[in-house]
DNA sequence: TCATTAAGCGTTG
DNA sequence: CAACGCTTAATGA
């Protein structure tokens, strides 16, 4: 088990260098595309980015935790994802020189690397492994789209919230996330697309199920299969 | 009838 | 002070 990322927070650097897309730098070429990122800290509530604007960055999240979120003009929000550390996105909009589809907003106080446009176009020119991890990303996302539908359509409550909190502790996408994770419970409801309450419910259910345990503020995972596998 | 939700408010960590 | 628990009224299948 990866040690919990909130206890031992990581710098810019290391983050770079343990992620799985930068596996076939030389020391010059991790040192150019070191040069292309910087750091941003984001306070609980605010945006890394919004929707409709210009798509400069890619991003990656150091420590703490985002929401992509896609808003109405009504007041609705859906939550699209959740990224950990160790999660990247962006790369959608990135190659297809769009605006930004959603806003990406901080839950807690949050370290973002930030990656230029032209490094990224530079690693997609000359890193075999940088496309190879671009290639399982997007795969991984359409999967979770595909259970995301599966899921609405098919299960019950419980099992979405199961299949929503497994998809946070996807250790292809965030590799390197402990089992613990400090969300407040109205937050997988925005995730989930169900009340506090009945988030509660749920979160209840598969505690004494035995797939994860409750804390205040947040949960720990305990069986990451079963619980993508749990369908009531 | 039954499940769920929003809203309000008291409690707790 | 934010997260959580509990109650209540409204909604809709």
């Amino acid at each position: 088990m990866a040690d919990n990322s909130e206890k031992n927070p990581a710098t810019l650097a290391e983050t770079l260098r343990n992620s799985r897309w930068a596996c076939d730098l030389s020391d010059a070429e991790f040192a150019r595309v070191e040069a292309g990122v910087f750091e941003r800290k984001i306070d609980v509530g605010g945006y890394v980015c919004r929707r409709g604007e210009p798509v400069e960055h890619w991003f990656g999240v150091i420590e703490g935790l985002l929401k992509l979120t896609s808003d109405l003009e009504s007041g609705k929000t859906a939550t699209l994802a959740g990224i950990p550390p160790g999660g990247w996105f962006g790369e959608g909009s990135m190659l297809k020189t769009e605006t930004r589809r959603y806003d990406a907003v901080a839950l807690r106080e949050t370290r973002v690397a930030c990656m230029r446009r032209e490094t990224f176009q530079w690693l997609l020119d000359h890193s075999i492994c940088f496309n190879r991890y671009l290639l399982v990303q997007l795969n991984e996302r359409l999967g979770q789209f595909i259970g995301l539908l599966e899921s609405e359509r098919l299960l019950d409550t419980d099992a979405r919230v199961a299949r929503c909190l497994a998809t946070l502790f996807n250790p292809v996408l965030y590799p390197g996330t402990g089992p613990h994770l400090a969300v407040s419970q109205e937050e997988i409801g925005y995730l989930t697309g169900v009340s506090r309450q009945r988030v509660n419910r749920s979160l209840k259910v598969l505690q004494f199920a035995g797939y994860l345990t409750v804390e205040y503020g947040g949960i720990t995972i305990r069986d990451l299969a079963g619980l993508r596998r749990f369908a009531g």
